[in-house]
DNA sequence: TTGAAAGCGCTAACAA
DNA sequence: TTGTTAGCGCTTTCAA
């Protein structure tokens, strides 16, 4: 059932169901009556591709993650599809994976399908290849990366740096000396907290200590088996993510140590794990949320033709203390 | 930069670039050579529009769930997304939250949209009224309900009754008679589990005792806390939730008992939270992963123009033993 | 207030 | 092998 079928039956012409369909006011109230009484009695629905096809736009955006399974990127996600749902646009979730290629492959797709803006959560989006067809998309399509960088992107980033660096200050405060961090995998985002932590260290005149492991419950766990053959007589582990941190919990409170008392660990994210793990975990709230909301915000005015000069906003985490410190 | 553009600047009908594009055969070798530098000297993207309007689709899917921030929805919705996107779909993320009217809403937005199927995760969408424009809309679109029930719709069904009742019994085998069960508010599958509690403890003569309280942490805990005003002799406690039930766990070891010993858990989902909860729970995975690799290719079965005569599937959870029991 | 007609950018049948 | 033409289902001038 399309309009010239309705405009046949109420024996008007498309012009006048599309003014209708539209409620522009120039139509004769009893052809609009008309008119309606046909619309309803089918249950018409009018194409939005075709729709889409005259304005140039189906009204869609595209969000990029590494994996929605990742509670922040969950979090961020969720924040941004509310936000465009109210602003009359609906969200392609993409799970890109960590590889390249794959992310490629995915703006490529977007970009046949004109999606009106595009929103690309995570650090990884930083390292993408710098080649033609993604400066011709993001010429053609306004593009916002949230935590990470791309030319010809705006930028929503989170202070990872300072972050950390505040985890390290509250220990500090505790009266710590030694403390250690756990590194995770890869990141360029991971490489900002690393590099929060050294700064924080040097500031106090502290010696880092440095550990690598797999982002997980098991990495975390596996991570203090190594950290307590050779502590260097650390008192306190910052860990990059709130999983990493509760693995490390998990494994100094079975092998008998008690946190806080002989050791303080603090985690990442102010994710839910840090309120399973027991006990809670001192975290940093990366605020994902403010992160989604200020990235869809920034798209949608794009979307809307400003503009802004404004090549990048930056988000300051707050640290949530619990009584893993 | 449209296909006429190319056209007049390779000298050759719209239709040979629309061949060349295609990849038909019936080209000369030399003047597809001639329109495919053109295209390329252009990056020229066809519109994925202007192809949905006469092919009548923009190879859309929509995922309804009530918040991917759910680690459960997010396990289904991600397995949804990568099987679509390997048959050439992209994925609409919704989050429709709980209220029905807003449901609604996302499916006549979707129904305009035209898109290809729609996935329902989750059971609150068997509650949705069965009216006319919901009528309209599956018999024009296919519909999966994955976990629930509407009508016109072809179902993938978790057996959570068979579930829960796999805890139960775990937890006879292990010796206890005395087994309480917290439910978590309102939904039908929260009333499958419960059923499934019940019938299992009818089937060895144990008399049920159901607490009920809000699925969260702190629900979990705020329930242990009620719970042990008055246990009725119980030594076990059955959770729909893994996250409940690690709030269960967590107030427990707070006020001095000791899990399992002094009170076993069991929760549901075999989440991140029944590994990071201390000790680990034992729970049940209810798969979502198969849940939605079934769901999605039900759905694409079902565009594919096959009119299955099977309604619904239905996918068996499994036991997860931890430490909790 | 209404209708006719020209697009939007593509595909596909039919002719040449 | 190539081009012409008629759609796909809508919006939007421009006339009437």
């Amino acid at each position: 059932m399309n309009i010239y079928d309705i405009a046949k039956e109420a024996g008007v012409s498309i012009s006048t169901v599309s003014r209708v369909l539209n409620g522009k006011r120039n139509v004769n109230a009893e052809t609009r009556r008309k008119v309606e009484a046909v619309l309803t009695a089918h249950n018409y629905v009018p194409s939005a591709i075709a729709q889409g096809l005259v304005s140039r736009s189906m009204r869609t955006v595209a969000v990029l993650m590494v994996d929605v399974r990742i509670p922040n990127y969950a979090r961020a996600a969720h924040v941004v599809e509310s936000e465009c749902a109210h602003r009359g646009y609906n969200v392609l979730m993409c799970n890109t994976g960590t590889v390249h290629s794959d992310s490629m492959r995915y703006l490529e797709i977007l970009s046949r399908r004109q999606v009106d803006g595009i929103i690309m959560i995570g650090s990884v989006y930083s390292e993408l290849i710098d080649s033609p067809s993604i400066t011709n998309l993001t010429q053609r399509i306004p593009c916002v990366v949230a935590n990470g960088k791309l030319p010809g992107c705006y930028s929503v980033l989170i202070d990872d740096f300072a972050g950390i660096g505040a985890a390290v200050e509250h220990l500090v405060e505790k009266g710590h000396r030694n403390i250690a961090y756990f590194k995770d995998m890869g990141t360029d985002s991971a490489r900002r907290k690393l590099n929060g932590y050294q700064a924080a260290m040097r500031r106090h005149g502290l010696e880092p200590y440095v550990l690598e492991g797999e982002s997980s419950l098991e990495g975390g766990m596996e991570g203090a088996a190594r950290f307590l053959e050779d502590r260097r007589g650390c008192t306190a582990m910052v860990c990059g993510e709130d999983i990493t941190a509760a693995g490390m919990v998990k494994a100094f409170v079975q092998k008998g140590f008690r946190v806080p008392e002989d050791m303080a660990v603090t985690g990442y994210n102010a994710s839910l794990y840090a309120r399973i793990c027991e006990p809670t975990l001192t975290t940093v709230d990366n605020r994902p949320e403010m992160m989604g909301l200020m990235s869809a915000q920034l798209l949608s005015s794009l979307m809307d033709g400003q503009t802004e000069r404004c090549a990048s906003i930056t988000v300051q985490p707050a640290l949530v203390v619990g009584k893993s410190t």
